[in-house]
DNA sequence: CTGAAAGCGCTTACAG
DNA sequence: CTGAAAGCGCTTACAG
């Protein structure tokens, strides 16, 4: 591989003139630029990054930190991971993905090691361990996802209360008064999940305040036991006249269900869900549902990581903590309960 | 952060010794290895790894590029990226994931700035453009995914033909003579994806060998088109007592297909689909199904490359083209015929 | 067993 | 406008 030291001789000039020169960093004349440019080109010339990164002490790098526990929910995670590393690349940045069971480790190394000139957390819990690590590195961070604690670090997260009581409204103006809640797993709030008693708490108090009755539950992340437990739920509250589901595998395999048990949706049941719309298009789901926005999500994470890294003063301003307004996308399948 | 001279400075040594002591790449006395060690931990040491990639060539980072095509599915992607990072990291090495759409471009610049010190590449095609330019890097190279010039790479691939002739022989042996194979979008055919044909073209030449009556057409990748399609093929071929099918996107639409026709399986319709476990059990798939062992793939791809990377001797070996032999999963879902 | 020095390939003050 | 030199933080022959 040529260095800048054979493109510097190839042109004739010295390797200061030639970083110059393909740098634009200071002003050199058009006919040495040319030379060098040219030079460049014939050689094929492309920068070390590791050479470059000891130099100037920017890796151009991000480093973007996933935890794929055991049943859990992993295809939605690649919407998440994909509005990442393009709106790096956009930015001019690679990314680093790092998805190794100890979190904390992964995070020690990249950020220690100076691999990256910052870092997107995904799976945030309400008490994350890697928290505490991000904020003492020196690479600023941000999260997709609301911890308990949101100091020293940028935070973007969908309003996931709003979206609880969007949910609930909704139904409650057709004229539904019984609705069933199905969350994700206990495990996945156990682990500090907190969106979703975010969601339900709020879609809970709502509901309290607009006389709804609203049965909250716990799901399941698998089948089978997941397809059990919706026609356990059908089966509890025969009176409910609409679904939320804020648990994508209940809702991906909620289609079975209904048609099994000859329900109509909306007819017989109204359904609401929360995912995002590549999610829906693919599994075939007909059921509006609140867009969880995954790549918009990451791209805005990326956006402000990346501002933090290249300015000193973007780097002092305070830190951010940005809710994503829940959109409710209208696929038809809510309507006004039928008389009984 | 620290420096291997601070380390130095504190454990009273040159340099030089402080990074032997901590490589143990030569021969240091106990007491200077402890001093060095403590200070070290003191100090909370981690290389700088830009120094170290250009002091020693070697980046422990390998470049991962994917590709995500408009209107393809991508959440079985997600399976072959953890399969990869996760085995990179247990052979000691980081993952730099690569989305951006123009792939030569990517992998031009990951492998021409040494970022990585090896590449794997998913979604293969069968003129694949990216492999030129893989072949003349100076990094080894691996593929998960058969193109059509495996030259100058490793290249690890499910047994799709075999896979075809699994499933034509299994529901021949039930009993079953008109099948129907539903295969990937044509787009992706097109777009070079050679495992579409080369299931199929193995399934109808089994087929033909064996009498059975074969109906291979291509798929959709998303809803409410993929839907369509599978009531359509119902209609048209209503003596078919079988079902294969060779793509995700389908075989998650299937279901609510069934059920809305009122179609039992497998008493009515026998189902064998070609999809990952991890698939299967998310989207509540009740069908047998050759197992596509993405994660498997992306080890055997990672261990290969590896291999090449650190060692000359295994460079100087033949490439490999490996294929896994495909695993029919039974779920249940295939039945003799009933009688008409 | 240990140290002083060179070198990896860049960038960027410092001089002119 | 251009060049010679220092330095980023490592590793590893070369000497002793």
């Amino acid at each position: 591989m040529a260095t800048i030291g054979d493109v510097a001789r190839e042109a004739g000039v010295s390797r200061s003139t030639a970083s110059y020169a393909l740098s634009g960093k200071r002003p050199i004349s058009d006919e040495v630029r040319r030379r060098v440019l040219a030079a460049a080109e014939a050689l094929a010339y492309t920068p070390n990054a590791g050479a470059r990164a000891l130099a100037t002490a920017q890796t151009k790098v991000l480093g973007l930190l996933a935890q794929f526990h055991e049943d859990e929910f992993a295809p939605a995670m690649m919407q998440y991971i994909l509005g990442v590393t393009n709106t790096a690349r956009d930015l001019g940045y690679d990314t680093l993905l790092v998805t190794e069971a100890d979190g904390v480790r992964a995070l020690r190394r990249v950020t220690d090691s100076r691999m990256v000139d910052g870092v997107v957390l995904l799976n945030i819990a309400q008490d994350d361990a890697r928290l505490p690590i991000l904020r003492a590195a020196p690479q600023p961070g941000a999260l997709v996802g609301l911890p308990g604690d949101c100091s020293g670090l940028d935070v973007f997260d969908l309003d996931f209360e709003e979206a609880g009581r969007v949910m609930v409204d909704h139904l409650h103006r057709l004229g539904h008064r019984e609705l069933i809640l199905v969350s994700q797993p206990e495990h996945v709030v156990e682990r500090g999940g907190a969106y979703v008693w975010r969601l339900r708490d709020a879609a809970l108090e709502r509901a309290r305040q607009r006389g709804v009755t609203l049965h909250a539950v716990y799901g399941e992340s698998r089948q089978p036991a997941v397809g059990r437990l919706l026609n356990g739920l059908l089966d509890a509250y025969p009176a409910a006249t609409g679904l939320l589901v804020n648990n994508e595998a209940a809702a991906a395999a909620l289609p079975s269900v209904t048609y099994a048990r000859g329900l109509r949706v909306p007819e017989d049941l109204s359904v609401i869900g929360r995912y995002s719309a590549e999610f829906a298009a693919t599994f075939s789901l007909p059921y509006s549902h609140i867009e969880s926005a995954p790549d918009r999500l990451g791209a805005m994470a990326v956006r402000q990581l990346v501002r933090r890294v290249e300015s000193e003063a973007a780097r002092a301003e305070p830190f951010v903590v940005r809710f994503l307004s829940p959109e409710l996308v209208s696929l038809g399948s809510t309507a006004p309960p039928l008389p009984r």
